[in-house]
RNA sequence: GCUCCGGUGGUGUAGUCCGGCCAAUCAUUUCGGCCUUUCGAGCCGAAGACUCGGGUUCGAAUCCCGGCCGGAGCACCA
């Protein structure tokens, strides 16, 4: 008793310093935010990004804005504007505003003239092989002469080029020991059709132009992204300098390997076409609402990217330990029910003592749930794979021998089974029970017969099938109950 | 190839900034045990790591140098 009283105080100061190192810079009036291309749902890579940042904003009392990066129409994927939040609402993540891109073109235009106001931006018309071989050399382009009359005049005439036939290039340092570095695109010509400005504009921001814009102009303090954007930080510091802005903190994280799934949207939009994949929750998929319609919880993935935290290091996550934290938080809240699969129907000869109504708790630690009722007569399903020779005892029932096709009674008590310790097996009731299906995280499907009990669980609710595993109930058919099975 | 960034048990982490309190934390995992009834759950217990080599130091997971291994970027994608 006493290692309790202690354990717990031992505990409360240690949940307090999980995870998430301490944000550099300032903590007051902190903006955040998560900035996803629209090209699919969210998976679980997304995770990495949004929930340190929603997280900074809960701890700190910050601002979290969700930005939709939708400035290349070809990425874009249109029900993604729909799915995303819908995604982040699962997630627990909140954001105060969210913002468009998509929206902010006049923006963008503004600023691209001031650069080019300032000679710090210049129309380039080089093809872009020239441009490289030059720039390789750290030689600069002949357009980086040009006046600023004549970049001004051609940033008129812009929208009028073809598109490939120029760019607009932010000055850098055409010296810069990383080649990626120096002068960079900020605007280049765009003719696809874009899901929401449809043929509106043809001059397109590039990324590293719309994201410092943004950045600046909606007051981020921090910026968290992975560190495959470090190269990009340092040219979009380039644009902070001659704008004269202050420039953000930056953290960089690690990559986030993910076991078995390395699916990228792009893949499982494949997929989905060709008919691969029954859709964007098909339990395959690392997007999130596959996951959630595994039975994964929405705390397990929050948590679990809290614990790996914002380091540079890279990272794989297991299924193994997603499941075996969620079987932490399922535990509680699931209950027991029987299931069979490949139900085998048997009778258990010598059974003579009739009809009898078996209770047994929906949940053996949270008694006040109630029992379910299983009527026993000798006649019963059993899971094909459970019937193998020897002496087993049909769980709160009667304990039988079987011997191939032969299935005797041999006693009632639990002494006896335990005695020989006899291997305690589900059954389901005859006459009370119901088809269940279960689709497997490999979409296989499990095929059997659950106990009648389960006619009562509604879409959503989490069992563990007792011997089988953890389920979520997807949907209740006209004659079949079907679930999907999140792990043992 | 060039530029940059990493490297604590099987996996994820704590500790690294400011060397000793680290024979290294917690979780997961694996294995074993327990259980008047899930030996596929639960409960209890155990196992398992500082990338290597030098250096600095009384003392290094922590600092320095080099090797090895791994990752990222090098687009008119984000």
């Amino acid at each position: 008793m006493e290692k309790l009283g202690v354990e717990v105080e031992t505990k409360k100061p240690k949940a307090k310093e999980t995870g998430l190192q301490e944000l550099p810079g300032t903590h007051e009036n902190i903006v955040l935010r998560f900035a996803p291309n629209p090209s699919g749902p969210l998976h679980i890579g997304h995770s990495r990004a949004a929930v340190p940042n929603a997280e900074y904003v809960k701890r700190h009392n910050g601002k979290l804005i969700l930005r939709i990066e939708d400035t290349d129409p070809k990425r874009v994927y249109e029900p993604a504007y729909e799915m995303i939040p819908e995604d982040l609402e699962w997630l627990g993540v909140k954001a105060d505003e969210i913002i468009y891109q998509s929206d902010r073109f006049e923006i963008y235009y503004d600023i691209a003239r001031q650069l080019i106001e300032k000679g710090a931006a210049y129309m380039c018309t080089c093809d872009g092989a020239t441009f490289k071989e030059l720039k390789d050399n750290c030689k600069p382009c002949p357009c980086r002469d040009n006046s600023v009359e004549e970049n001004l005049e051609l940033w008129e005439k812009f929208d009028t080029m073809q598109a490939g036939e120029a760019v607009l290039r932010v000055k850098t340092d055409i010296n810069h020991k990383n080649p990626a570095i120096r002068d960079w695109v900020a605007m280049r010509l765009e003719d696809a059709e874009h899901p929401r400005l449809g043929t509106k504009y043809r001059i397109y921001p590039m990324m590293n132009f719309s994201v410092s814009v943004d950045d600046h102009l909606m007051g981020l303090t921090h910026v968290l992204r992975g560190k495959d954007h470090l190269a990009n930080t340092e040219k979009q510091k380039y644009l902070y300098d001659h704008m004269g802005w202050d420039v953000p903190e930056y953290i960089h994280y690690g990559r986030l390997k993910m076991e078995d799934i390395a699916l990228s949207t792009s893949k499982a939009k494949e997929g989905i076409e060709d008919g691969t994949y029954s859709g964007w929750d098909d339990p395959r998929l690392g997007t999130l609402r596959a996951i959630a319609r595994r039975g994964i919880q929405a705390k397990t993935i929050y948590d679990l990217i809290i614990e790996i935290g914002v380091k540079m290091a890279d990272s794989a996550i297991s299924w193994k330990k997603i499941y075996g934290q969620n079987r932490n938080f399922l535990e509680p809240i699931a209950n027991r029910y029987f299931f069979c699969e490949n139900p085998q129907k048997i009778t258990v000869e010598g059974y003579t003592e009739g009809r009898v109504d078996i209770e047994r708790p929906l949940h053996a630690d949270h008694m006040d749930r109630g029992n379910r009722v299983l009527p026993f007569d000798g006649e019963v399903y059993l899971a094909q794979s459970d019937i193998k020779d020897g002496m087993f005892r049909l769980m709160d029932a009667v304990n039988v021998d079987i011997n191939g096709e032969e299935i005797t009674y041999h006693s009632t008590s639990f002494e006896d089974a335990r005695a020989v310790k006899a291997r305690i097996i589900q059954w389901v009731p005859l006459e009370d029970n119901v088809n269940v299906k279960i689709v497997m995280d490999d979409a296989s499907i499990k095929t059997g017969i659950g106990e009648g009990a389960l006619k009562n669980l509604e879409v959503g609710d989490i069992v563990q099938f007792e011997r089988v595993g953890f389920a979520r109930l997807d949907e209740i058919a006209d004659d079949e109950l079907i679930f999907y099975f999140a792990h043992k």
